[in-house]
DNA sequence: ATTCTAACA
DNA sequence: TGTTAGTA
């Protein structure tokens, strides 16, 4: 599974629209469709050139997609954002539209869910970890420090053979 | 065909 | 959370 192309962009202001073609292909699966970002400032460029913060909060998946990924209805999911664990951007037709990152904390939100927590203590692990203090510790990690410390936990990952070959597949999607 | 909101079970 | 109705 990977990206293989999702077009060009340009920025208008603070709004970000995409231009020309717009697709991410998966296996078996062709996703197209207009949508606009108003969440970054971004010069003209190429995605693939895009940095890494910025690839994965881009709003990509719709939905369905993201119920394969995650194995959540779309009822849960719809939930999950109202309760702001998320927040998907809209297309103009009102359509969510998923990014990485809003993939991987719903992947967070399943696990916590499996060991039995309920949503007052899901929403207090995420309160906790934008805690400024968090915060702050997290940004004085070197990049090298931050590259060994997710490399450890996919491989802890793996070694505890939690997930499907879903969650596996993501982690091409970081590097 | 797919997704959305609202509402009720 | 699941489901269903009525939309867009």
């Amino acid at each position: 599974m990977s990206i293989e192309e999702i077009g060009t962009f340009f920025v208008e202001k603070n709004k970000m629209n995409f231009i020309e073609k717009r697709y991410v292909s998966f296996p078996n699966m062709v996703l197209t469709g207009k949508l606009t970002w108003n969440k970054l400032i971004i010069v003209k460029g190429k995605v693939k050139t895009m940095n890494r913060d910025i690839r994965r909060t881009m709003p990509l998946l719709p939905i369905s997609i993201v119920m394969q990924l995650t194995d959540l209805t779309a009822r849960q999911i719809r939930y999950y954002e109202e309760h702001t664990l998320i927040e998907p951007a809209r297309t103009e037709g009102n359509r969510r539209m998923f990014s990485l990152n809003d993939v991987d904390t719903l992947l967070e939100i399943k696990d916590l869910l499996d060991q039995g927590i309920n949503m007052a203590g899901i929403k207090k692990v995420f309160a906790l970890k934008n805690e400024p203090v968090i915060q702050q510790a997290k940004a004085e990690i070197t990049d090298v420090d931050l590259r060994r410390i997710l490399r450890e936990e996919m491989l802890q990952a793996q070694r505890m053979q939690r997930t499907s070959i879903r969650q596996g597949d993501l982690s091409r999607f970081f590097q």
